[in-house]
DNA sequence: GCCGTTTTCGGCCCGACTGTTTTCAGTCG
């Protein structure tokens, strides 16, 4: 049982006990777990097996320990199990919907014989449901019409989708709002999570029932959800819901904070100030003995009167960081300008859309010092793949653009498929004429676990391969990462002196944080690339970064911060001895 | 259920908005 699927069963053990009327503390408990387990860089299958105690990691004690034992090794959970027996199936599901709490659904349930959505959406048709005390006609309309948004929402959308759309709205509230002062995206969008459930915007203006007016008043709302003096949120013809919070100028930073989250960041910063004899909310820090309230402009000077470190937005998960941070063990992240390199990009020799001199100047223009054409090799026919020969003269292009761009260095390099049985593209005698090879999986994906993992391995022991590309092979809601076991491969990594890619493109975010900081920790050396298929999307190196410093990467984890005399003496050096040099330089 | 430079027992984040209410419960983030 993996982690995703045993935070699952907290997940729903707290919504049940929510229904059942436990302490909230309890409640609060096993959600707080559940969330730290879809985190958490190793499988606790793995841990359980290697006897590691589970109750080092923070938020989990004896009994969540002992049920996750109980699950790794048995697949099942006999209290779980004794839980649901007491609710009628497919309960949890009616209190997925919005504005459905555990006492209204239980309610529902035990007044109306409600257990399912159909049979919801008939007690609304006859009346019943608002016939109900303390419910009624309106509360009725809301729920049908969260039934029907419920159909036409779209689960959480990958990041990529949610960018554009957060910073269309911010234009066009600024340009209706002169009274903005500041206004930003927050939440999850501002964490870096690889999808986002609602966009959460904060804005701070002299005027504030401008801004929320305006919002509600934008020509693609389809819904306003709610609509008060300080916040309001709206449901978007793109099948999105915005959540726009408005305050003073001199609360910004604590409005930031509180609505950057998450919320166990939140509650344990929350915590912590009480430790202090203080209470933190939106508008800032509250004496709590003489009621006095300290106000933040800024994020900076909130965490430092706490006496913590900074903590950068991708690292609030409410995992680790608030220790760190008051022990001040907070590592300088990897930022976009210790960028040096770009190490896979594509051109129109393969399924690039530029021409590889427009590659090249777009390259020079963000200040590259470095770049790796890999167009795809000849198995990707699909992808107009390079046969050899084709190959070569395209590496003649490489040379000889190299040779009128003094102001960057030119890899000729390939992305090569990683045939099913482990074997490569090209020969041995291809490989060794290129500066730089990305070996990647794009065909067979579902191979079994082992078939898998011993593909991978198998290639990175090959002395040519440099990198393995977008390991997962996933696409963000559409495509399944593959089965494989990463902690053997990223231990190959080490030991044969192959890089691990963090591939940029937003669809992919592959590795993804959880593999990038176990990666890190086994001492692999990664690599940002931004696969770019145009030149525009070299910009992508920013959703890169952010994955890597949500796996709290410093620029000595990433291969392509080093500057290039460094970076050729990496390049130079035979795959078995790069790890010395890669360590030296780090 | 978890956790401890106050604590192994007694605490546990905080406020906005809505609907159905005359003072607040439920839900959300």
């Amino acid at each position: 049982m993996n982690n995703g699927q045993i935070a699952e069963v907290f997940e729903n053990i707290a919504g049940l006990l929510e229904m059942q009327g436990e302490k909230v503390f309890t409640i609060r408990a096993y959600q707080r777990a559940a969330r730290t387990i879809e985190r958490l860089p190793s499988e606790l299958e793995d841990m359980v097996r290697e006897e590691k105690d589970l109750k080092e990691i923070p938020g989990i004690g004896k009994a969540i320990s002992e049920k996750i034992a109980e699950l790794v090794n048995t697949n099942e959970l006999a209290y779980y199990d004794r839980l649901k027996a007491e609710f009628p199936e497919g309960i949890l599901d009616l209190m997925q919907i919005p504005g459905l709490g555990p006492k209204t659904t239980r309610r529902l349930w035990k007044e109306l014989d409600v257990t399912s959505v159909e049979s919801l959406e008939e007690s609304i048709k006859d009346g019943r449901l608002a016939s109900l005390p303390r419910l009624g006609k309106k509360t009725a309309e809301n729920i049908a019409r969260q039934i029907s948004f419920a159909r036409t929402k779209s689960q959480r959308m990958p990041i990529a989708r949610a960018m554009p759309i957060a910073t269309r709205i911010i234009e066009a509230l600024r340009s209706r709002c002169p009274g903005i002062q500041q206004i930003q995206y927050a939440g999850s969008l501002r964490r870096y999570e690889e999808t986002i459930g609602d966009i959460d915007l904060v804005c701070t203006s002299g005027s504030p029932q401008e801004v929320l007016d305006a919002l509600v008043a934008l020509p693609n709302v389809v819904d306003v959800l709610g609509h008060g003096d300080t916040k309001a949120s709206v449901y978007l013809s793109d099948r999105i819901q915005i959540d726009l919070r408005v305050v003073d100028d001199r609360h910004y930073g604590s409005l930031m904070q509180y609505f950057t989250g998450n919320l166990q960041h939140n509650i344990q910063l929350r915590d912590h100030a009480n430790s202090l004899g203080l209470s933190l909310n939106e508008y800032g820090l509250t004496h709590v003995d003489d009621g006095k309230l300290e106000e933040f402009a800024d994020e900076e000077s909130l965490y430092e009167r706490l006496g913590l470190q900074y903590v950068p937005p991708e690292l609030r998960t409410g995992v680790w960081e608030i220790p760190a941070a008051l022990e001040h063990r907070i590592p300088g992240l990897v930022e976009i300008a210790d960028i040096k390199g770009d190490l896979h990009d594509h051109t129109d020799w393969s399924d690039g859309r530029d021409p590889m001199e427009v590659m090249v100047a777009a390259a020079i223009d963000r200040g590259l010092q470095y770049l790796a054409i890999t167009d795809h090799s000849v198995g990707r026919g699909i992808a107009n793949g390079l046969s050899i020969e084709r190959l070569s003269e395209h590496m003649k292009m490489v040379r000889d653009l190299d040779d009128r761009n003094p102001g960057i260095r030119l890899l000729c390099g390939t992305e090569m498929d990683i045939r099913a049985d482990g074997t490569l593209d090209y020969p041995d005698s291809v490989l060794q004429e290129l500066d730089w090879v990305v070996a990647s999986v794009h065909s067979a994906m579902g191979q079994d676990r082992q078939t898998m993992t011993e593909r991978i391995i198998a290639a990175m022991r090959n002395p040519y391969v440099d990198v393995v590309g977008h390991l997962t092979t996933r696409l963000i809601g559409e495509r399944q990462p593959i089965e494989a076991d990463f902690d053997a491969i990223f231990k190959a990594a080490l030991e044969t002196g192959t890089a691990m890619e963090i591939n940029a493109s937003p669809e992919r975010l592959d590795l993804k944080d959880s593999h990038i900081a176990r990666a890190r920790e086994i001492g692999v050396p990664l690599v940002i690339n931004t696969d770019a298929h145009t030149e525009e999307s070299l910009d992508n190196v920013h959703y890169g970064i952010a994955m890597a410093r949500r796996g709290w990467c410093e620029p000595h984890h990433i291969v392509n911060t080093l500057e290039l005399p460094e970076f050729l003496e990496f390049l130079d050096t035979p795959k078995s001895e790069r790890m010395k040099v890669f360590l030296r330089h780090a």
